[in-house]
DNA sequence: CATGAATGAGTTTTCATTCAT
DNA sequence: CATGAATGAAAACTCATTCAT
């Protein structure tokens, strides 16, 4: 994977009309919006921890919502899906033959992408229970997009008599919920424990595959 | 399971102290701290909510905060914790001969439960990351009691070769994960589908048993 | 004229719900208002002139331009309208013979009714400009009410012979026009000067009968 | 009337040096002052308005008030005033040897003037009750300069006997009340009608003649 | 000349909390 | 016990004005 996946430098670059200002109450807000909330955060505390006045907060971004939508949607729009769909492509070209490849890659990519915006994907998942707006955004383009694609994948892998007999949903269900259980503990519950990174991902997918019955 | 298990209605009965504006100012602070959050939710909101002044609810709850913790304590301390002790006591007692007739012994429990308590579940796994008390008092009670209960039933069942060979750790995780994954996708992802429960509780179980794998 | 007709007095009376210090803000937003104007006042402003913190103001007005209205609809609203009409009922029972005995009734008490409640006049006429929703209360009240009204008596001094052959529209425009353009040179343009009420009144019903033209 | 009296235009021309931009910017100041009042317009508005950077309106008025002074100035000092004093010199050079025919004439004029002036006019009505420092300016030019030429005048066609004995303070008024009741009516009350300008204008100068009782 | 980012003081409004009744 | 008026500190947001480019 040798693409930078930092979703705040990838804008910062792109977008050269970034003022110093603009950047540092940008860096400022999501810190401040992940550990605290966005509901908890007042633009003054923003302005201060970007060294910058409450007014120039509100010449860039005209709410403090919009902020948070500014901040967020990247996470979401922009990114997220694309994400997901290249690893699906690779499936169809033939590039995993066994789904456990497809699983291992697709993994491999969101811890790496996720670990380069963990705090932008804390607010994400912190702030989706409380912004109904968000939520939308949210269910179009995952729900929609990326169970779409990946139901197909399924499938397909079904097809090939890889998969086990259970409904489309729950496959989808159950792998997420792995992933996301890992990416949970190890970023939300317990960050101050030191992961093996390696080794916990392979027992996920291990777990995935095989269950816990013992044969 | 013949215990009702709302926690609520529960509370409200063993105390018998319990005013009737009490009651009213309880419910109505669950319903918009699982709406809207427990910060963007003001007190003058849940007294007109509740039919009763602003300065009753300071009667009964000190500070806001306080309303908070005497609404989401009991569901960490009184509940959650016991509640999963009970079933391991019953496994150690040889309830359950094999680890899947505990597995789907804890998930009937649990999903019973919360859907008795869906609005304290929602207010509980929402605030988590907002506040570092509540945070303390759940890693106390939940990480640290069930945790090692947990790892010594998996111990158990590991001894009894009934379990495959992944660290305790990684088999809480997915066991947890999945059963989550499942409980917040029914409730908080999309509430709006039809869930077949007893088919989506077969299916998660036979997930974490047997995995995706087709023999 | 017995009736005390001092607006703020009379809501005071009849409405005893205010508090002390309800009445002291509107005292103190009703001269801000008619001295600097609705938009140059601040409610802090308000505030310390009536000593009074500034949340205080909000308990009772949800905003500052709901305080704006709850100052100037009453005057509007529920005294100029039957204000007129009073008069014009007696003259419709036959109580004013001539069209001047009407005019000279009406005028009297129009000044002592704007006498006693300068400033709301004051803000009435400073704000109708800037507000349209004000300026619609205003012509539905004034506009739709009065001029029926004040339309049907002249055509009723139009048959008995007492009017002079204009349109309906140039004689009410005339005389609200003189009566008003004294109103304004005393109460707006030359507050400081001393004037003699009486004549000046009986100078512009002069004025409005028999116009500039020497006979 | 050859003459244009468009002030904003005769301003235009007569001072090569407006830029582009100084002109837009004041265009723009003129509408907003006029419809939402000078206390409730902001400078960013105006600029967005005219198309101009917010910086640029202070680098031709130091202060949002000189901006105001700078628009209602001309319409007191350099304008109104000398306006009717032309129409005076004609008087005096017996150019009208009847007051009506005088009346007549300086209605003309104002009413062309005023339609030609109409957002000039709006805001200077609206903004003196307001602004100090105006109605000083206006006072001086006005009450002091214009009055005192009308009295004289007054007193002129009074020795020739052709008009009522009423003072001459109360005829001025009377006079002054009756063109601007008609001209506030037309342009500020009830911009929406259509109003018959030659037949309205004949009927004031007859109901300021003649007076409303039938001979 | 023109720009527009930046400012900081000020504005309206919210809110948890207190307290006299 | 309950009320709701009152508070004052802080929140979000506005705005005239400055200044480096």
């Amino acid at each position: 994977m040798r693409e930078q996946e930092n979703l705040l430098e990838e804008l910062f670059n792109q977008d050269k009309d970034f003022t110093d200002k603009q950047k540092k109450i940008l860096i400022a807000a999501i810190e401040s919006f992940a550990e605290k909330g966005y509901a908890s955060t007042s633009t003054s505390e923003i302005a201060k921890k970007a060294g910058v006045a409450e007014g120039t907060i509100f010449r860039h971004y005209k709410t403090k919502k919009e902020l948070l939508y500014f901040i967020v949607e990247p996470m979401i729009k922009k990114v997220i899906a694309p994400f997901v769909i290249k690893d699906m492509r690779k499936v169809l070209d033939q590039e995993f033959e066994e789904f456990e490849d497809f699983l291992r890659a697709m993994i491999t990519n969101m811890l790496l992408f996720i670990s380069e915006n963990k705090l932008l994907f804390r607010i994400l998942i912190q702030e989706i229970p409380f912004q109904p707006e968000l939520r939308e955004i949210f269910k179009k383009h995952i729900a929609t997009e990326v169970i779409t694609r990946f139901s197909e994948l399924i499938s397909y892998y079904k097809e090939k008599g890889q998969l086990v007999d259970l409904s489309t949903r729950a496959i989808i269900r159950s792998v997420v919920s792995s992933i996301f259980g890992y990416i949970i503990a190890r970023n939300i519950l317990a960050p101050e424990i030191d992961w093996n990174n390696k080794e916990e991902m392979e027992q996920t997918i291990q777990f995935i595959m095989y269950g816990l019955k013992r044969k």
